[in-house]
DNA sequence: GTCTATAGAGCGATAGAC
DNA sequence: GTCTATCGCTCTATAGAC
């Protein structure tokens, strides 16, 4: 390997995009969907900040393409955990593993079905999207019938909400027990599935 | 009223401090507090983009007495929504009325409690926070006693929930019911509160 | 107490060299 | 396909006139 790589002088590539993607996914991580800056993750990857426009529409463009390949992971993740033959642990399961994920990786259906994002219409975005809520959606079904909406509806609500106030430093701020966030969801969603469900 | 208000060449005003937070509640709402800029309040009240620092040290500063601001009205909002004389009643009164208001002025637990407003030290904040916390709790402590903090944790998650899916548009994007947030939300977490408590 | 003006930074995006 | 260089914009914050 004659020349480190990352080097800030002259070099060439060997998958840009790919990369670009990579580090995409790392800034949107630290910095939010807000936050999310193109030049930043040029500078990570060791390019110019106009390289990425070789390989991208624009901002959104691009953000649309990483967001796509994190919610692939986060159906991913998901559907890992949630495994489980009875429909509601399995629905449970599903809403701790999203509540980590989302925290984690700051990609949730906030982000998937941005408005901002829409415009950029990226067909994996959608497709993964459509993924991860089908993995609420169906054992939704098994349980409530009819009522599968509306309980998808609350257990996606509720394990968001785990996920933004987890990543906002409340949940793990005055923190009096050491169960991880995964587990308090999963509980509550658990919680909430047999209320209203009976 | 000789010269019309809002204009844009010199002036100067009865009550800046005042103008500048109602400015900034509005900014807060419409920009969420990623996006709050303080020059954008300064030129919807009409004001140089330094004015505001006469008043208030740094951006920060503004904006944490912005969010103290709107805390209050929020623990106002919930309050007076939570009259019911039953606590699980009351807690799930409290539970819609917080996704409401935190979906349409963007000033929840995860604004109060920021790490970068902390910095901020303002007293009003975190009295309002508190205030707005054991609006949560009273009921809580009623209904599940020991279990008072993590019923309460799981409740404020399901309302943050509803409340940044609604601000972001998702829950409303293809609704099928017409049933508002609110009303949703308390379903919601009565379900929550019945699962948990028994 | 408010103004004008400005420094200094970051970002999105483009043009043109190589 | 990547670079350098640059434009135009917005923002935070300060200095100094009034």
């Amino acid at each position: 390997m004659p020349g480190g790589p990352r080097q800030r002088g002259r070099y060439h590539h060997g998958d840009l995009p790919s990369a670009l993607l990579d580090a995409g996914l790392e800034q949107l991580a630290t910095a939010g969907p807000a936050g999310f800056s193109v030049a930043e993750v040029a500078r990570r990857v060791g390019v110019s900040t106009a390289a990425p426009y070789r390989h991208f529409t624009d901002r959104d463009g691009f953000l649309a393409a990483v967001a796509a390949r994190a919610a692939e992971r986060l159906a991913a993740a998901v559907a890992a955990a949630a495994t489980d033959d009875d429909p509601r642990d399995r629905l449970a399961a599903a809403a701790g593993a999203y509540a980590v994920f989302v925290a984690e990786h700051r990609t949730g259906f906030d982000v998937v079905y941005a408005p901002a994002l829409r415009a950029a219409r990226d067909a994996d975005l959608a497709a993964a999207g459509r993924a991860v809520m089908a993995l609420f959606l169906d054992p939704a079904r098994e349980i409530a019938g009819d009522g599968a909406l509306e309980l998808t509806e609350q257990v996606v609500a509720l394990a968001h909400g785990y996920a933004t106030l987890d990543a906002e430093g409340f949940l793990t701020a005055d923190r009096v027990t050491d169960v991880p966030t995964a587990t308090r969801a999963r509980r509550a969603a658990r919680a909430l599935i047999d209320g209203a469900a009976g």
